[in-house]
DNA sequence: TTTCGATTACGAAAATAATCGTATTTTAGT
DNA sequence: ACTAAAATACGATTATTTTCGTAATCGAAA
């Protein structure tokens, strides 16, 4: 196994791949009228950061066609648990905890969130 | 009121904040010392970085001993919730539920945390 | 096959963040 | 008052990220 290094995405590659993991099959015209819709910005530049996240391997391309399309080589999934531990250590002084309540305090969930994080918790005291 | 805009802290500043909300006062070399424990770092490094956070009013300073004093003006609440504010919009689609669930998935929370967070999601219910 | 609109390739500038060397200032101890 | 140690001030460099202009390329339609 190649060693596989996480590499942690910049802001901007992390719009992009919310875009494609949303999609999950993307040319750079579907992220950039998509990240337009809530920004200004060029063209080429969603292009260029798409190229530079290929190089990276946060995302890789499909050539044959014309427009080249895109997908993710990292999984939301994995990419929300990097950042979650990173903010869990760095800002919650570790505890998973106060970040849950932090969350839970200040942002409404819905009543199915509720009973499903409740399931869990049941789950997890056994 | 002044408008009070939300300064976001950078990686580094963050680092800084942390050991200042911890000591509640803190001059440079005190921070320094505190990551100097973790990183390699100039001692320098660090004054210029809380001078920029003293400019951006991140931190306030008492000049009027030879070391000056540092304290936070941005709240540890205050700025947890705006990046878990900012988690959950970009990486959880709006949903703080998703979040809490990846947290309590991935990450151990203690028995006790699990009870205040339990106690929490019965008031919401309610 | 020629043209034209759309796409990718490339390079470099602009913006932001982090780093640290050197100069200056301060003050306690002599 | 002088010195030395420790602190701040300042400027400049480096690294990273974002931005986009221009050129080259592709391919469908005429």
């Amino acid at each position: 196994m190649p060693a596989a290094k996480y590499v942690k995405p910049t802001e901007g590659e992390l719009e992009i791949l919310r875009v494609i993991w949303d999609k999950g099959l993307a040319s750079v015209r579907d992220v950039h009228e998509e990240l337009a819709k809530t920004k200004e910005v060029g063209y080429t530049t969603t292009l260029k950061l798409m190229q530079i996240m290929n190089e990276k391997g946060l995302v890789k391309r499909d050539k044959s066609a014309r427009a080249h399309f895109y997908t993710a080589v990292v999984s939301k999934e994995k990419t929300q648990k990097h950042l979650v531990g990173r903010m869990i250590d760095g800002l919650f002084g570790g505890s998973p905890g106060q970040l849950v309540m932090q969350a839970l305090g200040n942002y409404k969930a819905s009543e199915e969130e509720i009973e499903e994080i409740q399931q869990l918790l049941n789950n997890l005291k056994k």
